[in-house]
DNA sequence: ATATTGTAGTTAAACGGTTAACCAAAGGGA
DNA sequence: TCCCTTTGGTTAACCGTTTAACTACAATAT
């Protein structure tokens, strides 16, 4: 039935040779075989259609041409968390550079209990690209592995991991300084959970900043930290229409969530710009989709997927001899000025 | 530096037995262990740390424990077509349900040269779900790898694959029925290319027959077919609104493509379903998120990717012995009424 | 003439598992 | 007592590659 697999042995023997002789062509090796003996085998590997194993050549050489892209998932359902585009369009950038290198991704999510120790040596990945924050002990677990990875928006710092990030708190500084600088004064921001150190505390924190150095009271019932979803932005934007009269703006600290909140203040009769000024934190590429197009501050997804994965590939190749230095990679942003921030007293 | 990989050899040195008895109690065979000398296995498993190599396993059952979903990829950049959510929502589900039986997921687009084939035997794939419609060529090439292969929206029958899509035409025809149900007659299409018979000739059919079902002539003027793609819908949404006034609804064959109109139309002043109501086709998650909420024919991709999942699993495991008639599911489709289709002479 | 070097290969031992075939000891009829 | 099972293992071949070590021969150097 199924046509028996063609080996590298079947290649030996159409072409006369021994394994061994195919296999340094097959790598083109510096060990020395002949011109003629090289296009011979090339002619059988054309005819037989043979195609290398990978799996044998990993059991040798400890290899697989694979890399694990991990990205959270809810609790609930154990699903990857693709509402966010955000992932989708770094995911989409990583494939098509590790790709290009003969590298193949596998996406996954990460179990409680199945840790992802496992994958990584029962598949003896290449390397991994960790999206997002995770419990602790992942980390531990990832450094025993011994696999080059980069972490992407965690702020673990250590020297084993490379990491490609932004700045977040300066990002949280530039969207509120833009209401600001458009005469806002009442801001609110809409974000995840504060607790955890990361992405989400950052962005906090340059929204204080932004708010002192205006001599603009920071008030905490200005904050609505729950999740990063369009329903948590959904239930702000209700909220800020019902009770919040006063406030004329809102920073999102993701597109997502700018995107519910806006729905929520229109279906309560608020529009955006004109009553309610919004901004949004990523610029997935449904910002400009939006109507109305989002005002958002920019960090270039397909940008830090490229890094995120070219740096993964450096590692790779040599053997992770990176410094620390050459391992940080931080992409800039920018406020990207669209239709959803109003200037006031204008 | 990196602490020697422990293998089936050091676990079975550690128990005092031998590497058969290890591997038996591994795959728990029938194969006759005394309670005692399992115990004993599992115990030193555990101290070690051991973790079985999947590239080794596979070698000799030719194995992988990875499926590959293949989803179409962008001409121009070679990236993965994640703009339209349909496919995340796939892959996600995909994805959950595989690793629940202990697979991953290679996610990988088709390149022009580099065959599909050449991932799928050298990597030992146990099965594949392609997304999507591909060249001819590429069916060939899977039957020729010889595994089971789940097609999801490709309308190739060919005994070797199983198929979970939809009725598309059946979809067309309720999309265009609810518009004229709610006393529209100058009815327009946004589609894909329909050059190619598929998905989006079958949608584009389904819309003529209800069309003449009502006594309404078709007019090719307006069928705008181009991309599926925000753009595209963006396009014809522009240009409905500039030269046709007469046009009082559009039918989009999928949620990014009404989006687009959408945007567009309201661009040019008018508003939607005031001037003009739009239907869209997918249901994608951010359909209901959208402003306003998306009237659309819901596929319920969740349930697709699953069963796409499980059809694919089944025949794994079964060593494919599902006859014809069980590799087919159609997933069934609903129009949801939301708030951008609007009843005329109400 | 002998020794050295280079060229173009070949042989065989890994890599980490699986599994068919074999074996030893104990228990059970007859 | 002898033969037959059953139980609980072990041995060794094999899966498809890579690669260090070896060989054979010719050419060049001494």
């Amino acid at each position: 039935m199924s046509k028996k697999k063609v080996t590298i042995r079947d290649v030996a023997k159409h072409a006369d040779v021994s394994i061994a002789a195919v296999s340094y062509v097959l790598n083109n090796k510096e060990h020395k075989v002949s011109e003629d003996t090289v296009a011979l085998i090339h002619q059988s590997i054309k005819e037989l259609n043979y195609i290398p194993s990978i799996s044998a050549r990993g059991l040798v050489n400890n290899t697989s041409q694979l890399i694990a892209v991990i990205i959270p998932q809810t609790e609930e359902h154990k699903q990857l968390v693709f509402q966010n585009p955000f992932y989708s369009e770094m995911i989409s950038n990583i494939e098509a550079t590790v790709r290009h290198d003969g590298y193949h991704v596998l996406l996954a999510g990460v179990e409680k209990g199945k840790s992802y120790l496992d994958i990584s040596v029962s598949r003896n990945l290449d390397g991994a690209i960790l999206i997002g924050i995770y419990p602790e002990e992942l980390y531990e677990e990832c450094k025993q592995a011994n696999i080059p990875i980069v972490l992407v928006d965690s702020y673990i710092h250590d020297h084993y991991f490379a990491n490609v990030g932004i700045d977040d708190e300066h990002g949280g500084y530039i969207a509120t300084k833009h209401l600001i600088d458009n005469g806002h004064t009442h801001i609110a921001i809409a974000t995840g959970s504060i607790r955890r150190d990361g992405v989400v505390e950052k962005r906090f924190l340059g929204y204080k900043r932004a708010l002192q150095e205006a001599g603009i009271a920071y008030r905490s019932e200005y904050v609505f930290g729950e999740s990063v979803s369009f329903e948590h932005g959904h239930d702000t934007g209700c909220l800020i229409a019902k009770d919040f009269p006063e406030i004329t703006a809102v920073f999102a600290t993701a597109d997502v969530m700018a995107f519910g909140i806006i729905r929520g203040l229109m279906e309560n009769g608020l529009s955006v710009p004109d009553h309610i000024s919004v901004i949004g934190f990523d610029d997935i590429s449904w910002a400009h989709m939006f109507f109305p197009p989002l005002t958002t501050v920019r960090q270039h997804i397909a940008n830090k997927g490229q890094q995120a994965a070219q740096l993964l590939l450096n590692q790779i190749r040599s053997n992770k001899l990176l410094s620390t230095e050459e391992k940080q990679v931080i992409v800039p942003l920018e406020v990207v000025s669209r239709s959803t921030v109003r200037k006031l007293n204008g």
